[in-house]
DNA sequence: CTGTTAGCGCATTCAT
DNA sequence: ATGAATGCGCTAACAG
């Protein structure tokens, strides 16, 4: 298969089609195709096929100054929690022509900014950042430039700013909700990082969610961990059997948190759930095979990302757009994490 | 809606600093910046600084046909054993202000060749692959365009392409030789797919590895797996054990394949490790909590990303020709899936 | 050393 | 309906 040494381009492809490039390129955009006659669109079409045309996405983007091409933002791929994110949204954008610029930002602002000059240099249509901390305004550096944006697994308080999230309250209220008819009543919170959006709504959907079942939310039954690890999990898990004793249910801010607490119920010889039950956020791989297997709510990643993708690309075709949240639904995954409580006193 | 694109271009700066685009171009250019005197380019630069210029990359690359650009191709993002290396991969291009373009081929050989195309056509200075599949002629095809190719985790026999991977016989030799020491004399393989590069190797490095210390290598003491799966391991592990009933130790082909094995002791009432010893291949997240805790092969995977990358660089910057395959040690990491071997027979 | 010129491949005017 | 001409922003070859 003898490639021409240099791609074909449009052309090439003009002069053996017998027709003006700039005929060509109308034939070829589908946008433009109607300004055309009806058989020299299909012959320039069929030639370009034969000839295997490709159009010649940077020359393409120095023209229409637009790169066909978005930027994403994580904190780090190496997270379980984001690949499957990545995958819906680079599902979408492919479909669409797109290509997505992914950047690991490890939370660091400064590594958050280059990352963001860099895209801009660019040229990316627009971005989608699924970094977690609350405390910086990107979003409002972001919406200085104009360039279009859409928040992964967080959301602003204002909501001036499009973003796709679950629902952590319902995903939270869902936990509570399968506890208490466990039988459970001293229900504690092992909470994530509330500089974290994920971290912060769960927690809050707690507090609603124990006020619901008219649950006392007693001193010493929410420990905040500072961050999304495990050892960290651990340590508020000690934290807070010191000073709930007589928890029987602890509803973590995520998985991770979750499996500190096994590690800490083993340290202290509790069994889960005999002697406590515990349920995660997110569903991990693998937190099926833990022992036991845990319960936790399931968070449609792949989805998630999907919808960035599709907000993201509703808002590059049409211009300007009222922001708007998305929020997708949880579920609850019950495993062998949760039980009934023992019949102490 | 005028979004205000890069409005200063080197134009701007041009006429700002009284000299003529060109010199400007080369002024800013670190490659260039010695044909032009040193007080102009002082000159230049700050103007530029001053006026918040940002080379645009999609124009260089038009011109110039480098688009600083790496096209990275896996089979699916969201395999656990992917992330590490992507992260491995964008530090070290990050460093050398490339950027990364990653495509999913779900090891579909069209999916493939239309990224392929893509990411021809967006320019990629290289490409690096992380796909498994063995029978396609990918890198021939792409020796024929002649971008260059790296390859990560697999590699081919001829040794005719760059490639980084992990000494896959010696993996597996360490294995052996931990059962071994244990006691182990029966020693089975659950063999992963043998059109992938992992899966092949693995494989010959455990005929090798019992050739070495003298053990018999009977029938039916290997089974092939299909796929890398944990359900297909449940069936190739159920397979051997009615092959080979005695046997007391199994080193399987990927961590998945070990969890397979899990799940199909558990159907036979056959308990890990008192009655058979089992050993993974990877050290995916997590294994470490299954129970029991795998006892398994790990692989630097980062290191592994990163060494790529640095060979796709080296490449890059002087065409000269680098060692052809670079090799990773992979160390065992011993848990509690393997113990010496029950006292039947 | 620096100004000039000429495209890279494409989309988009304007003519016809 | 199509051809012709123009430039997007930049770099490279050639003058001066």
């Amino acid at each position: 298969m003898a490639r021409p040494r240099h791609a074909v381009t449009i052309r090439d492809v003009a002069r053996e089609a017998n027709v003006h490039p700039g005929t060509v390129s109308r034939a070829l955009n589908p946008e433009t195709r109607g300004l055309v006659n009806q058989d020299t669109a299909d012959r320039v079409m069929r030639v370009a096929a034969r000839l295997g045309y490709r159009p010649n996405p940077i020359a393409r983007g120095l023209k229409t100054s637009r790169s066909y091409t978005v930027g994403v933002l994580i904190p780090d791929i190496t997270n379980p929690l984001f690949p499957p994110i990545l995958r819906g949204i680079e599902d979408r954008l492919e479909d669409a022509g797109y290509t997505a610029l992914i950047v690991n930002t490890d939370n660091d602002t400064d590594r958050e900014r280059s990352h963001l000059e860099a895209m801009r240099a660019r040229q990316v249509d627009g971005l989608i950042s699924a970094t977690a901390r609350l405390d910086t305004d990107l979003p409002g550096e972001l919406a200085a430039t104009g360039i279009p944006l859409v928040l992964v697994n967080r959301s602003l308080e204002d909501g001036s700013v499009l973003a796709v999230t679950i629902d952590d309250q319902r995903g939270v209220a869902l936990a509570i909700e399968h506890v208490v008819q466990l039988g459970h009543v001293r229900i504690a919170q092992l909470a994530g990082p509330q500089n974290t959006s994920t971290g912060h709504r769960r927690y809050l959907g707690f507090l609603q969610s124990m006020r619901t079942h008219g649950l006392d939310v007693r001193d010493g039954c929410v420990q905040i961990c500072r961050w999304f690890a495990e050892e960290e999990g651990a340590r508020g898990c000690a934290r807070l059997l010191d000073a709930f004793a007589t928890a029987t249910a602890i509803v973590a801010g995520n998985d991770l948190l979750a499996i500190g607490c096994y590690d800490t119920l083993a340290t202290r010889g509790l069994r889960c759930p005999a002697d406590i039950s515990i349920v995660g956020f997110n569903d991990m791989p693998f937190v099926n095979r833990l022992s036991p297997p845990l319960t936790t709510v399931r968070v449609p990643q792949r989805r998630l990302g999907a919808a960035a993708a599709d907000l993201l690309l509703e808002r590059l075709g049409d211009g300007a757009q009222p922001a708007r949240e998305i929020l997708l639904e949880p579920t609850l995954i019950v495993r062998e994490s949760t039980a009934p409580p023992a019949q102490r006193s």
